[in-house]
RNA sequence: GCCUUAGUAGCUCAAUGGUAGAGCAACCGGCUGUUAACCGGUAGGUUGUAGGUUCGAGCCCUGCCUAAGGCGCCA
């Protein structure tokens, strides 16, 4: 078995360089030994993240790393090769020299070619990169064509989201998606280490009518045969589920169930709009996160999501540091002041009122002319977070004929306790109410509504045993994705995006 | 759903109504430490699509398709 670390025969700086001081293959040997796992014959396998993480511990082992090609260069006798093996943002460098007998066919690999190096860690403390490995044996795992559509260059985003089943090989969605995924953890860990309990609420629902928009159908009716009642409509009682039935748009009530059983509980799953809607901040299938707190008030509800959001947001700036420079470097420059900025600052609060006075006196001419009564438009939310606060802002007690009727009605009788918090540059990234809990005011807004009572038997009924004052939240989850990286397109947060005639993969 | 803009080589983009071009990628060759390596060469086009105006259209006009940006709906 060959150890020679860095066959390299270049005359250049070979006495001053740190990168030509090689350890001996002596003692390479011993020392790697007592890290080999198994027989003796069997290399130590490593995966990147190790590598950077604990470098000094690899150092000068000869280890096993496999991993896809992501630029390799190569000149007569010497070559490098960036590995990515997935586990880790940044790449390896690997270095081969012509003393492999398959230097020429390596040279002549396409990116995205599966690789399997064998290699000794060298550290090279002066090159952009902290350390690389001399090869001694690569072997071709799975080879790829030179008709790889991914170039080693900088992408459109549009492009990009054509070949949506190879983008996530790309540094960007490498990043995204690992910040994703981090960031998801980091929302169970805060609501485990605050006791809540995670709901899994359905995704198949019965309700027609749950006011957050157009929903999917479920059935299992024959499209072109459906079973017709006697008055000519179609016949939900010989469907699956014996009558209608659609996909979630909120876990809401489903949650309060629960939240008056366990006192704080939250879920974390799919939601779906049917929406036609054509913005970089709607999917028609995207996550949600629906905390739900009993013995909770609306000011107990903001600080609930005041916490979570900078323990996410300081949970992943900690665990992700690789990726927030490069988010940093090419999608916003001010993205790590700007986070910095959430996790530090106290968020703004404000009244719809004063909103409305604020928007007012700011002498600024909007589209939509501002005057109580009327929804906040995205003109006047993005005035509020971007120009006046800076940062994310609550804005509570909205009036109530342009909410929800589980909303509780305030004392005055024209507002509501509810409340959205703007962010910059992302808009509306959680929706919030104080539940209303009074069974008497609850019926007759929703009589006042027109609502068919019926189907909501078991929400009404939640309020006479025992229906405490309780409050609770929506969290887009891509939303808070794209405000962490300072994406600004939703459908580049999401693996395969689904938006209205659009589902690719 | 509404408004605006765009569509040219695999990718990113040029081209006053008058001969369709560059960089990168690909392919061939060179190069002893590269960093989106570098140097030389080769090949690559029904200008989204269907019509129209014109002696002549990538460019002007109309329809359609696709995408982007903005708005509405919302998280």
């Amino acid at each position: 078995m060959s150890l020679v670390v860095c066959r390299v025969r270049g005359t250049r700086n070979k006495e001053r360089s740190p990168r030509c001081q090689a350890p001996s293959a002596k003692c390479i040997l011993m020392s790697s030994q007592r890290l080999f796992y198994g027989t003796e014959m069997t290399k130590m396998k490593v995966e990147t993240k190790q590598l950077y993480r604990d470098t000094a511990t690899y150092a000068g082992k000869e280890v096993v790393l496999e991993g896809w090609i992501r630029t390799i260069r190569a000149s007569k006798n010497i070559g490098f090769i960036e590995l990515n093996d997935g586990t880790f943002f940044r790449n390896v460098q690997v270095v081969f020299g012509d003393t492999m007998p398959n230097f020429a066919d390596i040279a002549r690999l396409p990116i995205a070619t599966a690789l399997r190096v064998t290699g000794a860690v060298l550290e090279t403390p002066e090159a952009r990169q902290p350390f690389e490995i001399c090869a001694t044996e690569i072997t071709v795992e799975a080879e790829s064509s030179a008709d790889y559509p991914l170039q080693k260059k900088r992408h459109s985003l549009e492009y990009l989201r054509e070949i949506a089943h190879l983008r996530p090989r790309s540094n960007l969605f490498s990043a995204v998606f690992r910040v994703r995924s981090v960031a998801a953890f980091a929302v169970h860990k805060f609501f485990m280490e605050n006791n809540f309990v995670y709901v899994h609420s359905p995704i198949i629902t019965g309700s027609d009518a749950e006011g957050a928009g157009q929903m999917f159908k479920v059935t299992t009716l024959d499209m072109l045969n459906t079973p017709r009642t006697e008055a000519g409509k179609v016949d939900y009682s010989r469907d699956f589920f014996a009558k209608e039935t659609h996909l979630t748009v909120s876990g809401q009530l489903e949650a309060e169930i629960f939240a008056l059983a366990f006192k704080n509980v939250y879920t974390f799953g799919p939601t779906f709009r049917a929406e036609n809607s054509n913005t970089a901040r709607h999917a028609a299938e995207f996550w949600m996160i629906e905390p739900e707190l009993a013995f909770a008030d609306l000011k107990d509800n903001m600080d609930n999501i005041e916490a979570v959001i900078k323990y996410v947001f300081a949970y992943v700036l900690e665990q992700c540091p690789e990726e927030m420079d490069f988010f940093c470097e090419y999608v916003d420059k001010d993205l790590r002041e700007r986070l910095d900025n959430v996790v530090k600052s106290e968020f703004g609060r404000v009244t719809y009122t004063e909103a409305i006075k604020i928007l007012q006196q700011s002498g600024r001419s909007f589209e939509f002319p501002v005057k109580w009564g009327m929804d906040l438009q995205t003109e006047h939310e993005r005035y509020l977070s971007e120009q006046v606060y800076k940062r994310p802002v609550f804005v509570t007690n909205y009036p109530k004929d342009i909410k929800s009727f589980y909303m509780r009605l305030d004392d005055d009788g024209t507002t509501v306790a509810a409340t959205d918090l703007l962010v910059p540059g992302v808009g509306e990234l959680v929706g919030a109410s104080q539940r209303e809990e009074r069974y008497d005011v609850l019926v007759e807004r929703m009589k006042s509504l027109g609502m068919d009572l019926e189907p909501y038997w078991w929400y009404l009924e939640l309020r006479k045993f025992g229906g405490v004052k309780h409050s609770g939240y929506g969290i887009g989850f891509e939303r808070l994705v794209m405000y962490l990286t300072g994406v600004t397109n939703i459908r580049d947060v999401i693996a395969c995006p689904r938006t209205v005639g659009n589902l690719r993969i």
